[in-house]
DNA sequence: ACATTGACTAATT
DNA sequence: TAATTAGCCAATG
């Protein structure tokens, strides 16, 4: 290694996107979790991000990870793909509202510590 | 260094 | 219940 080897292997950036997803990757099938969630899980360790940073990073590599499993505060999957999130958590049993709209956070939300 | 942008949230109306 | 507003935090240009 140099001399200087405190520069990090991997970058910031990088190591806060490698955290979120290995959060989201623990989401059980048939339950959701939030971006606050996340965040907060992800804080714990890195001690930095909130919720938007996890949606930053949801939406730039999401793909690979069950990330119609991650939804807002209100239940709401990401506007975006919206039917294909839908489509999924419907597939998978995930308890929805009424409407079929949004996931019944009440009783469908998952907490990292499980 | 400043402004803009988001797969967000909580409070308010 | 839905729309609006202000606050939030880091990436990007």
């Amino acid at each position: 290694m140099t001399a200087r080897d405190d520069h990090p292997a991997v970058p910031p950036a990088e190591e806060y996107l490698d955290e979120v997803l290995a959060v989201v990757e623990r989401v059980p099938s048939g339950r959701a979790t939030t971006y606050g969630i996340v965040a907060e899980a992800v804080a714990e360790v890195l001690g930095r991000g909130g919720p938007r940073q996890v949606g930053q990073v949801m939406a730039r590599a999401g793909s690979g990870v069950p990330w119609w499993r991650v939804v807002n505060a209100a239940g709401s999957p990401p506007a975006r793909h919206l039917d294909r999130a839908l489509a999924e958590l419907r597939a998978e049993g995930c308890p929805l509202t009424r409407d079929g709209r949004r996931v019944d956070l009440r009783r469908a939300v998952w907490f990292p510590d499980e």
